[in-house]
DNA sequence: CGTGCGTTTGAGCTAATTCAATAGGAGTGG
DNA sequence: CCACTCCTATTGAATTAGCTCAAACGCACG
């Protein structure tokens, strides 16, 4: 897994995204990408060569056509993303995300109520627009209510349906 | 101009993009694209039937490039407004809003310390996370210090250069 | 057995929200 | 031309969700 951030100049940081297994780092094939990346695992990647791959793409309508499919897909979700850092409660945001990161894992591995989450509390306030402190009582709260229990390294899921009410939409 | 926006259930609104002149909606060619939009101000519109249009895409891949540099571009300008929406203040993302308002248009008209507003305040607040009384208060604050000067439908920068030191980066 | 680092928990604070009242036009009709 | 309505925006007061600061916990590692 990879975290996908920016940082202003006094150092606050918002990560736009965590790249799984198959995802495509650095869809915009011209401009300079104002993104940065770093592992939250071990990860392998393959890497291009900007101005080779940009002229195979050139060579290959069929891969542009993908590439543009994969980056029609990440725009939809950063709409998402933007409808829940501007209008969600924490515990929304925190319920969106253990439910998005479920269906997302569910495409690449089997479904499982297990969500691994190798990423630190600090990662996950980052990418939610919340402190440390505010994931870390709110993922409490919902185990103390018996929505989920908190294992090393994740969570596991123990009432999805309502958990996903908690959402919000 | 065009408001681009989700709704949640509940009727909570966040606008992900305001559309100008030489603008594309619905870049992504299949899906279902989950984005309502509305005129904020007289447009005029050229609409693609979208089998017709994925048909004319599929012959001239130069479109699909264009179309994909598009796509790239909203992707950028979605996760700068995620990092304003997780991480800047009120004060920081009226700022940014602004100046941001003022470079768009620029880019169409000739450059000016004016930037029109036709959108409703709701429609600011709802872009930028905030409330409308918020918004309100911010503005007038800034036209206290001078910042600004609130003509009708608009705004006048009296300051861009301090106006952008409070965006925070 | 300490030391270090990430996480949790607690207590108080504050930026932004909510609720409520007022003000400012634009449009309508007498 | 004025009175009235409607709607948006502004201003004020009180509330609160989430933040900040601070302390304690837990666990991995040497």
């Amino acid at each position: 897994m990879v975290r996908l951030y920016k940082l202003l100049p006094d150092g606050r940081r918002q990560i736009v995204g965590f790249a799984l297994a198959g995802d495509f780092l650095g869809l915009a094939l011209m401009e300079r990408y104002g993104v940065s990346a770093e592992a939250v695992t071990e990860v392998s990647a393959c890497r291009f060569a900007r101005d080779a791959f940009t002229a195979y793409v050139e060579a290959k309508p069929h891969l542009l056509r993908r590439l543009h499919e994969f980056a029609s897909h990440e725009l939809s979700l950063a709409q998402d993303q933007m409808v829940l850092l501007g209008r969600r409660s924490a515990e929304e945001r925190i319920a969106a995300f253990l439910i998005g990161m479920r269906d997302r894992l569910a495409r690449l591995r089997q479904p499982s109520v297990t969500v691994p989450l190798p990423m630190s509390r600090q990662d996950i306030a980052d990418y939610l627009g919340l402190t440390i402190e505010t994931v870390s009582r709110t993922i409490t709260k919902m185990a103390r209510n018996r929505l989920l229990l908190v294992v090393p390294d994740g969570v596991r899921l123990l009432d999805p349906a309502r958990l996903a009410a908690l959402t919000g939409g």
